[in-house]
DNA sequence: TGTCCGTGGTAAAACGTTTTACTTATACTA
DNA sequence: TAGTATAAGTAAAACGTTTTACCACGGACA
């Protein structure tokens, strides 16, 4: 590899001058640019990187820490974060936490867990010198990342800081039930069941509060009984079908598509037909649930929105001197229905 | 930051003892290797990372360019090549080149575009000097990632490597195809009919290669008139179904899933049922096919196996001086039939 | 004439490790 | 006893940049 030693020798000046060509920050005569950047181009140097991150204290990399890359949620989202981080020139790196389980199908959410294997990630980019972090959680809750007096800039995308230093980016989850709600009241419902997530789970409350909210202003009736808590998996979709069916309910919301998928499920079974014999309504938007009979209407949720937004915050963070830490600041993306065939109109 | 100067003056011995009973290079004495070792973990001293890379000439990152993260293929199998690396005690930069358009579902199959993406990718990952590279397509065929005379130990993962010298890990089409149309004949099929993916695509090829085996094999008969070609997109399952149909094939093999669910949309318009009115098989257990209804019955592609095969044969050509360019070695990934519910036992 | 300033350049220090070559003390051998 | 081997440790060089402090020169100005 070619140094700029020898690329300074072979146009007859000091290696101060090399470097000043190359970043600009003192003014070198034009003659001499020109020489410099012929040579430099000719030999194809590349500055040495470890030679450059030891000498300034910036790298110009940006640390990804993904609770899990397995989790549909991950891969869209960082793709947009790399995409962006690229396009204004910063590396990025990432590190993989695995902390779903792929067998079990649930997360580890022991704390203690998370703890171990995120403590060594965070201090592995710190020694890589990264200018900033992002944390992409799987799921979100209130994550305890950062500690507050965290050295660099740093932001919680999909979950919300425990912290009150950081800002995060997360779904706007009441909206998200709230246009739901007055979707399927607009749709002539008024006796409307819901497949919640588990209850004490944040994306539960608020999507709660703000279907409650919608229904009272459409002067709806809200039944807690039509309200039945799953686990956010197939099965208790399938499960609790079957107790709301049997409330006579004419819609349901199911608060993601993988339990919508068990509504589908039972009424396969039961020679029923979403869209027909009743409404289902799901949450997310996975790729299944245009291939559900007949395609399901759901709530997306846009990976690539939170990417994006996340990934300008945190270079805004790096050039514009937006503090991550001032505060906490969370930034909502909001939802946005996909209408296809799952819920009919009636009356 | 701690450096290892301080560290050295607490411990009052000089930094290449420091250095010394980090990396075990030269003996030191039992008590002054506990006395560092304490005030090492006491301050948590981390050596710097770029120090360390400007001296050495190994850095123990691995490099790893994906053609696309969002591709389905992808996550599964980076997610285990980042695990074992992780586990074997190396570190892992990811660049993504972005190379499907989501929008238009369709690759960038155009060679050029690839190449002006792929040639800074190498650079950037050749200037952080990554001890090898890894290159992980998202569908395969023969791709033209390193040139002869590449530097470093490099490998191919989910495509054949054009160049003649590097090893490259595949899933095992021919073999696939094969079990396939075995399954079928021993379920009683004797008039199969094959929705394939693209004429010239390598996976198709292969595929109704061992397909046509096994019929042989089975000494059923082979009908050219049964194999459509489409475009491994779920219209083209719809529109190759009908003519299928039409020709009174009892099964129908498709070469993904995607297409095999647009079989399904066709089945569903026209009120028949797959394992009912005719047995469907797909390809590649995407994570639809375990919710179409009746499941899907497939081949299925472990990405996971290939990414743990890629892993382990990098660590072992940096470990155990595997070479990879030696001349171009083919691993094969077997696949496995997923029974489920789409393919009927006839006669 | 002497002073001041701007321009274009350079030498050398600094970044934090690893490694080489050297030192000292002690034990062993002939 | 002299010589040699071994053990434990250190000083200093090296890695390739960026940055600081300094220099030389020429022109403008009082």
């Amino acid at each position: 590899m070619i140094t700029q030693k020898e690329i300074a020798q072979m146009c007859g000046v000091s290696t101060s001058t090399i470097s000043n060509v190359l970043n600009g920050k003192r003014k070198v005569s034009e003659a001499t640019r020109q020489r410099v950047l012929d040579v430099v181009k000719k030999t194809g140097y590349q500055p040495n990187y470890f030679a450059q991150g030891m000498r300034k204290q910036k790298t110009n990399i940006i640390g990804i820490i993904a609770e899990d890359l397995i989790q549909f949620s991950s891969p869209p989202i960082i793709e947009r974060i790399m995409a962006y981080c690229e396009d204004m020139h910063y590396r990025t790196i990432l590190i993989n936490m695995r902390m779903y389980d792929k067998w079990l199908n649930t997360w580890y959410n022991d704390e203690k867990k998370l703890q171990s294997v995120l403590k060594p990630a965070i201090s592995e980019l710190l020694s890589i010198k990264v200018d900033a972090i992002m944390y992409v959680a799987g799921h979100a809750r209130v994550v305890n990342c950062f500690p507050d007096d965290f050295e660099i800039p740093a932001i919680v995308v999909y979950a919300y800081s425990k912290s009150p230093k950081f800002t995060s980016i997360v779904i706007d989850d009441e909206k998200g039930g709230y246009d739901m709600a007055k979707y399927l009241v607009s749709m002539g419902h008024e006796k409307i069941g819901v497949i919640a997530g588990t209850a004490d789970n944040l994306h539960t409350r608020k999507r709660l509060s703000g279907f409650r909210k919608a229904l009272k202003e459409g002067k709806v009736p809200y039944n807690p009984k039509w309200v039945r808590y799953g686990d956010w998996k197939r099965g208790s979709g399938h499960q609790l079908a079957e107790e709301l069916i049997r409330e006579d309910v004419t819609a349901i919301f199911c608060m993601n598509d993988e339990m919508a998928a068990g509504v589908y499920d039972y009424l396969y079974e039961n020679g029923m037909k979403a869209g027909e014999d009743i409404s289902i309504a799901g949450y997310d938007n996975m790729e299944i649930s245009g291939y559900l009979k007949p395609a399901l209407t759901t709530n997306e949720i846009s990976f690539s929105q939170i990417g994006i937004k996340s990934a300008e915050l945190m270079i805004k963070a790096l050039t514009d001197g937006y503090e991550t830490k001032k505060g906490k600041e969370i930034i909502k993306v909001p939802c946005r229905i996909i209408e296809r065939d799952s819920v009919k109109r009636i009356k």
